[in-house]
Formats: C-alpha cells, structure tokens, sequence
DNA sequence: CGTTCATGTTGACCAGTGTCTACATATATC
DNA sequence: GATATATGTAGACACTGGTCAACATGAACG
C-alpha cells in the first residue's frame, strides 16, 4: 500500500515567485493576495480532494491502520479476529471496519454468521 | 497490492486458517485467540508503525492537506501565502505547518521576515 | 419457532485536537 | 534604540470522533 505525493505537476510558478519577488522589493506589500484563495478553492473543488481526504482520515487512527496491517499479513480475517487482535469491543470494530470499507481500503463478505475481511485490490491514495 | 511471501511466512499463517477451519466445522467455537494479540504487538512494536501513523494523522486533516496539495503546485509557499489559502489565522498555520515538518513532509527556511516551505524530496508513506 | 452466537446500530460520553486570542520573538527599517 | 511586520508560543475553548453499553438484526441449529 502506498501513500504518495507526487511532484511532477506544477501549474505555473510564475505567478507566485512574481507575487513575492514583488513582496521582496517592497512596492505593493500586498501579504495574503486573493490569488491563492482562488487556487485553494479550485483545489478542494476538484473531485479527488475530499475523497483523498476521506480516504486518510480512514487511515489515520492506531486502530484501523493496525487492522489494515494486520490483512496485509493474514488474507482474510473474520471480526472476532479483529477484535482479538484491537482489544477493543465488537461494536467499535464494526464501526472501524466500516469506516475502511466505505473508504475502498477493505472488502467485506459474510459466510455464515462471521463477517471476512480483506484488503481492497488496489488500496492506493495520490495527494491531489 | 502485493502481499509480500517472507512476511506471511514469518507469522505462521497456518495457525490462522487452522483456527477458522476449526471454528467452521464447529468443533471447538474458539473466537478471540490470544495468538492475534501477539501479532498486533509485533507490529506495533515494530519501529515503521508509530511513524507512519504518526505520518497519517499529519495529512488527514483539511487544511494540512491542502497546504501539501498547494505545495505540489507552487515550489515553494510562505506563510502568509498558505494563511490566505487557507483562510485561517497565523497562529493556526503555524502549527500546522510545525505538524508538516515534524512529520517529514515539508521543509522550512527562513528568509528574512517570511519562512518558506516546500515539499520534502520523497513524501511518501507506506503501511507498515 | 426459540435459542444461541456473531455482528450491526444507536445513543451518550469524553479525550484528543483544531482553533483562536493574547503575548512573545525575530527581522528589517527608520 | 524604536517601530513595524511576520511568525512562533501558550493557554483556553469547542467540536469532532473514538469508545462502549444497550439494544437490534441475522444466521445456524435444535
């Protein structure tokens, strides 16, 4: 599994060293220009950006990345298993495996009256 | 994804499958085997696991992803710059900011009055 | 069906943290 | 040195979200 930021896209630099250069030689000290409230909201408005954020927030508890970690290792687990392996109650591991299936990173199937879970094919997440 | 052979190897799947076989036929209910307890352990005892959850909690958050996104864009930000695009207060930048860099994902230098931030060279996490 | 076991759902609690104000520090300029 | 600007730090507050107890659901088995 990977979490990337990859550097290779840069739109137009110019504009922004242009900004400080002009800080720099002090004739418009114009701090906190508009521009980038624009670049901010087209970058928030562009799809991937609260999925992407959605899809961290997933990761970023002790718990669930241990659960993750842990079907990294074993293919599939059942949720007592889960539940062995988190120490927590049954009711927050289901909570915590269905913040990691709506976030794409697990797949779940029932069999019987277990629940299994298992890694997602391509769990991957691109800073936007 | 790929799951990599010498970890599985290394963690004795078999007991695994041999316990959910054992509860499938119904021989003996087990759940909650103590041997997943000490799984857990080991990986979150192993060094990489509080990094990169350390590492995860730094980007999912709103506005500190957006910085990095920014960042991705621009080569480099100053701090008034993020606090316009962020709309927050200066003090709030600067701590997440602080968050950014202690988590290895941007670097700061001083210039003057203005400190700079840009990308680290290989922002990148992996699940542990 | 009724029971039992595994899991999902709800509601409430509370610790963690994102946020701001107020103050402190740093740098440049007069 | 005094002032102004940019940023860092400390403390307080509010709100999100992880947590569990209690109840509900779903499946296997008599």
């Amino acid at each position: 599994m990977l979490i990337s930021v990859d550097m290779m896209s840069a739109v137009r630099p110019d504009a922004a060293l242009a900004t400080r250069l002009e800080r720099l030689t002090g004739e418009a000290a114009s701090c906190c220009v508009p521009e980038y409230q624009d670049l901010a909201k087209e970058v928030v408005a562009s799809g991937r950006f609260p999925e992407v954020l959605r899809r961290l927030r997933a990761l970023a508890d002790e718990h669930r990345l241990l659960a993750v970690a842990l079907l990294k290792r074993r293919k599939e687990l059942c949720a007592c298993e889960i539940q062995a392996a988190t120490g927590l109650s049954h009711a927050t591991v289901s909570h915590h495996m269905t913040v990691l299936v709506d976030a794409g990173f697990v797949r779940s199937r029932r069999h019987g009256k277990w629940m299994y879970y298992r890694l997602a094919e391509r769990p991957e997440v691109r800073v936007p």
